[in-house]
DNA sequence: CTACCGATATTCT
DNA sequence: GAATATCGGTAGA
């Protein structure tokens, strides 16, 4: 597996991998590309932060963050090492420990315990103490592992879930074609405004 | 199935 | 104060 080349050849090879941690597998049907330097979207677009701070590191690592005051999401640093560029892990598919995954996730449907990607984060018990953990190191406690076989399957492209402005020009997200756990498309939503006082 | 809305950390203005 | 890489509950078609 191969992460240290431009981020948008990066993310589409990492669909089909194999996403393990704290005794749930998910293969990834769905993820999206954030380049730090040129891309609006980014965390890193504007700087460097206490909270993204793992992304200017070496490629490979996990780059764990808080979102909404409430959902942890889950990427995957790529390099070069100083870019800042990483790809969000958005959906997958559970292929073991299935057990596990419900009780995190009560209620769901089988194909929803990974749709989403605070909802993979839950399913896979990931949250800040796993943020900058080596995926490639086989003894840590969340691991990546590039697609076995050659191909899972046809790739489709389209704009970011949520980004919006300048940034939602750029196709750069990525999945598996007629995947059923794709996560169902979001528009950057309009959200009212805080309460009126 | 779609649409709305509340919860709320981090960062920017 | 406002925006953001979201989700689950609820209401309605």
């Amino acid at each position: 597996m191969r992460l240290d080349g431009p981020v948008a050849e990066v993310a589409p090879s990492l669909l089909g991998g194999v996403l393990r941690a704290n005794g749930v597998a998910v293969r990834l049907t769905e993820v999206e590309a954030y380049a730090g330097d040129t891309d609006p979207g980014s965390h890193a677009f504007r700087g460097r932060t206490p909270r993204n701070d793992v992304m200017f590191g070496p490629p490979g690592r996990a780059y764990v963050y808080f979102s909404y005051g409430m959902h942890w999401c889950l990427n995957v640093v790529c390099g070069p090492e100083g870019l800042a560029s990483a790809v969000l892990l958005r959906a997958g598919a559970v292929v073991d420990g299935h057990d596990l995954a419900r009780a995190r996730r009560p209620g769901a449907a089988d194909r929803d315990l990974a749709r989403g990607p605070a909802r993979l984060t839950r399913a896979l018990a990931v949250n800040g103490d796993h943020n900058g953990v080596d995926l490639l190191d086989p003894s840590s406690a969340v691991t990546l592992t590039g697609p076995d076989l050659a191909v899972a399957g046809p790739v489709r492209t389209g704009p970011r879930v949520g980004v919006g402005g300048a940034g939602a020009a750029t196709p750069w997200r990525f999945w598996l074609a007629g995947d059923p756990t794709v996560s169902t498309y979001r528009p950057a939503a309009v959200r009212r405004r805080s309460v009126p006082s």
